[in-house]
DNA sequence: TTACATTGCTATTGGCAATAGCATTCTATA
DNA sequence: TATAGAATGCTATTGCCAATAGCAATGTAA
């Protein structure tokens, strides 16, 4: 047995346990040839109408360059369209296909959620979502 | 406000959570010029006499193949050196220098990790190192 | 002795994110 | 209304961590 002075930090506890969970849910969606971002993407155009690729990267932390690749595979893909808000700005719509293909990733993501979640004491569960959250929504 | 049918995801929250803390430590780190995943490794090579890279990829779960330029690196700073066993194995050992650069980075990991617990609502900070290896240690 | 396992390694790829800098377009104010 | 500054989308590059395939050398067990 190794001695492992780390074992009890959270940050190093969340980088393994965030390692194993996007390896695991992109095996996952791979049937789909969809990634993890893509997907969790997809599922803000279905809800968010109107919405830009600078709304979802300010909304999900992530920033308008690495945005850009990200929205040209999946425009790539036929899974969205652009449609010009003004001269700079476009609204991102769901396709037919797109909009298959995000009910299609969504049920996956959720039912490995449901996975996940099952791995945590019962008497915990109820907490995940909060306590999760408070690690990168309560900062300075 | 957008409409975020993930936002009581485990899996996503984990994966937010996990990169805003290694991007911070990341920061905190950058000063000794060393990176998370080398840190936790100097740290397990100094409470682990004898422990080969092979060992230390088995207990963090990383690949053989990515021990190579890890080791390489922390090696090539002048912070390990390597001791025989026999034909293949080495035993990893710091060096006075590397013996340094762990303490100040275990240091600094340590308040970080305090950090990170502080933004936890105090009733589930007891709760956390339990549920967060639950993620990844509860595996069928 | 020989088949098999182990160790460390090379090379490549994938997924996500950060930084620096750009042209175009919009907005607010002087 | 002209203009300074902000916003949008983009290119290009780099960093960090991890997965896969395959290799030579060495150790181990039948």
């Amino acid at each position: 047995m190794m001695i492992d002075a780390l074992q009890n930090f959270p940050g190093y506890l969340l980088r393994r346990a965030s390692a194993v969970s996007l390896a695991e849910l992109s095996t996952i969606l791979a049937p789909l040839n969809i990634r993890p971002a893509e997907a969790t993407i997809l599922t803000l155009i279905a809800n968010n109408e109107n919405a830009t690729q600078s709304d979802l990267g300010a909304h999900l932390g992530i920033q308008r360059a690495n945005m850009t690749p990200i929205i040209a595979r999946i425009e790539g893909q036929g899974w969205i369209t652009r449609i010009p808000l003004d001269g700079r700005s476009q609204a991102l719509v769901l396709t037919a296909l797109g909009n298959a293909i995000q009910q299609q990733a969504f049920e996956k993501m959720q039912s490995y959620e449901t996975t996940l979640l099952e791995r945590v004491p019962a008497a915990y569960r109820e907490n995940v979502v909060e306590m999760l959250s408070a690690f990168w929504r309560n900062r300075g």
